[in-house]
DNA sequence: TTCTTACATTATAATTCTTATAATTTATTT
DNA sequence: AAATAAATTATAAGAATTATAATGTAAGAA
């Protein structure tokens, strides 16, 4: 369940001196909860019910602090602001590129070419990123009519 | 060589009733040549010694034009600039995390990882984007000392 | 070749996303 | 409970990109 992966994320916080607030833990709870991989702005939309007086600047903030403890990766495509998700399992993203929608995807991790892009370049290679383009199913139907 | 490409790419452009114009040229024999991945900023910069009344935004219009004809790839990074590749053979890019130097290095194409994609989320799957992420060798160095 | 028209360019303003700043508030330590 | 270090807020500033309107130009037709 999420609530087990979001203690995993708090306790992992608390280890690394970051104070934990109402705010962050509301921001990581709608990250757990929403499978999805919200905006900075859609994060600040989602609580400002509960947080009427929260700055976007928090927002910001707390996903900067979450990305470098490493419990969430941004997601950077070029049109419009980035997106961020949770780092939970090993999966990808397939993203259409007619509505933008973004459907996760299992797929062992790209090891070989991490090991192979190192012996090659010289670099210390820490991690990788991969992304799928296409047209979801929806977007296939609406432009056969 | 580099002009070979740039020749098909002129010839392609003129398939799709783009118009050539000087500065059209310019930026693509820019991209051509230098095999580095500039920022459009660079490229108006670069280009301002032949264009002095070059505006920036005819830089981001062509730039744009070219991605959609599918001679040009935007690469976004969440920090700065999107950079831009000429789409040319399979190659991916190794990016350090600390001076954000990009060097390329080749791979077989990842095609399994498309079709397998293509078949769990039902999309049509038409490209993908891969980077591995790490530290160039001269910033292993630095960060010895 | 010259004319015409639709497309490109320019210059500038506007937008949007993101970060910096300073004052206030809050979480943790002593 | 007091002290301190960090987080939040509100706002302003910054940077990258896009929109707009006027002017200029490429490419096909006469």
């Amino acid at each position: 369940m999420a609530n087990e992966q979001l203690q995993e994320a708090v306790d992992a916080l608390k280890k690394t001196k970051v104070r934990m607030t109402p705010q962050r833990h509301a921001i990581l709870e709608f990250l757990f909860d929403s499978m999805s991989h919200p905006t900075a702005d859609e994060i600040y939309k989602a609580l400002e019910g509960k947080f009427p007086n929260m700055s976007v600047a928090t927002v910001y903030n707390n996903l900067r602090v979450f990305k470098e403890v490493g419990i969430v990766k941004e997601l950077t495509y070029g049109d419009s602001s980035s997106r961020f998700d949770c780092v939970t399992t090993d999966h990808y993203h397939v993203i259409c590129s007619d509505c933008g929608k973004i459907v996760d995807f299992h797929y062992p991790g790209l090891d070989e070419v991490e090991t192979l892009a190192e012996h090659v370049t010289g670099f210390q290679v820490n991690n990788h990123r991969m992304e799928v383009y296409g047209r979801c199913p929806e977007c296939k139907n609406i432009s056969k009519h």
